[in-house]
DNA sequence: TCCATTGTTTGAAATTACCAAATAATGACT
DNA sequence: AGTCATTATTTGGTAATTTCAAACAATGGA
């Protein structure tokens, strides 16, 4: 396949802007003798002379003008290609394509979504709830949030939240027909509402504290949904006992439609970690939305650390 | 001024093209490990990655979509416009543009235009009888015709005529009332009818031979033309003797419009040459051009010496 | 005729491209 | 789950290309 000397083209290109060769020399930033033998260069490959040249004078031939026309606007295309992509690397505007689940998004992207969007008023952002695992690549997403950084290699995880409050919920209505659990190992006797893993297939273990030693229970479910929203709903209506993270039934609690239980028990579930391909570690927006949220993550921390030292 | 690395454009379209990057290499004629390379060269000027890439598939990313659509058409463009002038270099048909002056074109090119129109079907000639001589380059002719080969040194001669005959005419109104003159010395009694350079702007010396050497004689005028064909025409009228090229006025010999004088004084002038700036050397119509007026002459040369061997 | 300016040549130095082989990683296959 | 063919990448060394600085040559105007 024969390679096109696409550098001699561009010195070709500029000696005709600039009108001689030792002003395209300056043009390019490089010495007058790289500017001739480019282009006798490409003078050989073409196997045609380009200019009419004398000492005060360079010319087009026929040839030349020929090229010259043709390659001019051909060159240009290109290296607006080029500036292009080179700025769209670098734009601070743009679309964000993101996946994540709805536990995701209420528990690591609503507290500081209304910032992000303030500080960055190019950005767009496109959000995908998926509560299965999704392939970032192939479906065109920039990255996502899930909990864990239990990832593939040429992904990289950045951790975005504090380790996530769980809590086991019911509705007052269930608790009031069938009594509260005072501890974990009561849940065995209880209509308890689990969850299932869409991308694992597995059901979600129930972990509890106590006395700082994690335990796992398996309590028996009449009612299994592929979704966390699906357990809080049915919750809701009464049907049993949910165990999920706080932010996502935080506005339930408050109405009173869902009571929390066995609060000492409740154990702190790993951290959400936003996460894309190491080949979008330069998408610019991205960049942005990783330091702004390990920004806030940070503050979070601190302001915690210190009304902590407060008491 | 940025310099654009077209050369990793090109391995990055055929990676597109190709579908990988050993597939790429191949098409390209290198080794894998060169694709690699200047595709993450490329990759690091833009500031991006261009490929999601595994050991199975390479897709590409964002900016990689937004640099193939931008770039394709630009490169294939580029690629055009490169092969249009290599074709039009190698190219056997186009159009010709010679300047020469009208008795170049009675001696030199008249005899042989026919058969080289005939064998070059593709070539078109444009003719332009300028007597003065012009600038090859600026006008935009290919090349041109004169007598002699004093040329500038960046110009290429290549002779295409013998030596041309030389004729002493008059009409044969004026011989019959001033009679014909029977050696050179005798024309300084006539009314001569000569030619100015336009060029350079002197009479032109008439030039006899007699015992072998040449002499110059400057006889009387009160006829000066700046063309060859005016002093034919003058001639013809009967306003006295014109020295000129035997080709340019056979005609008005054969017709017996005009009549032959001093014939075994007439001198044989300095041949023809086609010349053109070097820098068209490998014009091909030119070429053609030049290699059949070359072959013409050899051809004419040899028929000669057989019909002087024959005798 | 001189002279400033420009294109070209030249040999050395710097840069870049490339290869071959080893390595790492993936996805299909058994 | 493990094997295997295939593919991308890394690495160290080599070849090719590009560039520079300086000397040179040539042109056209003063």
């Amino acid at each position: 396949m024969e390679r096109i000397p696409t550098h001699g083209i561009e010195v070709f290109l500029t000696i005709v802007r600039e009108g001689s060769m030792r002003a395209a020399a300056a043009a390019l930033g490089v010495g007058a003798s790289a500017v001739s033998l480019q282009l006798k260069a490409l003078e050989d490959r073409l196997g045609i002379e380009l200019f009419f040249r004398t000492t005060r004078s360079v010319e087009l031939t026929e040839a030349g003008k020929i090229l010259f026309e043709a390659a001019a606007p051909a060159h240009r295309d290109l290296t607006y290609a080029f500036k292009k992509t080179r700025e769209m690397a670098r734009s601070t505007t743009g679309t964000l394509r993101l996946s994540l689940s709805r536990g995701a998004y209420m528990a690591a992207l609503a507290p500081v979504l209304k910032a992000f969007l303030a500080e960055n008023p190019g950005i767009k952002l496109e959000i995908s709830w998926d509560e299965e695992l999704v392939d970032i690549n192939r479906q065109g997403f920039h990255g996502g949030i899930r909990m864990g950084d239990a990832l593939s290699p040429d992904m990289i995880a950045v951790r975005i939240t504090p380790p996530i409050k769980s809590v086991f919920f019911a509705a007052p209505s269930y608790l009031q027909a069938f009594g509260a659990p005072e501890h974990p190992r009561d849940l065995l006797d209880h209509q308890c509402i689990r969850h299932r893993h869409p991308t694992s297939g597995k059901l979600r273990e129930w972990r509890v504290t106590e006395d700082g030693q994690d335990i796992s229970i398996d309590p028996p479910a009449r009612l299994i949904f592929d979704s966390a929203a699906g357990v809080i709903q049915a919750a809701r209506e009464g049907h049993g006992i949910g165990w999920s993270m706080k932010a996502t039934m935080a506005d339930h609690l408050k109405t009173g439609e869902l009571a929390t239980l066995l609060e000492p028990f409740a154990r702190d579930l790993p951290p959400f970690y936003l996460y894309f391909p190491k080949q979008n570690k330069r998408v610019e927006c991205l960049r942005l939305l990783v330091n702004f949220m390990k920004t806030q993550l940070k503050e979070r921390q601190r302001s915690n650390a210190e009304i902590a030292a407060e008491r």
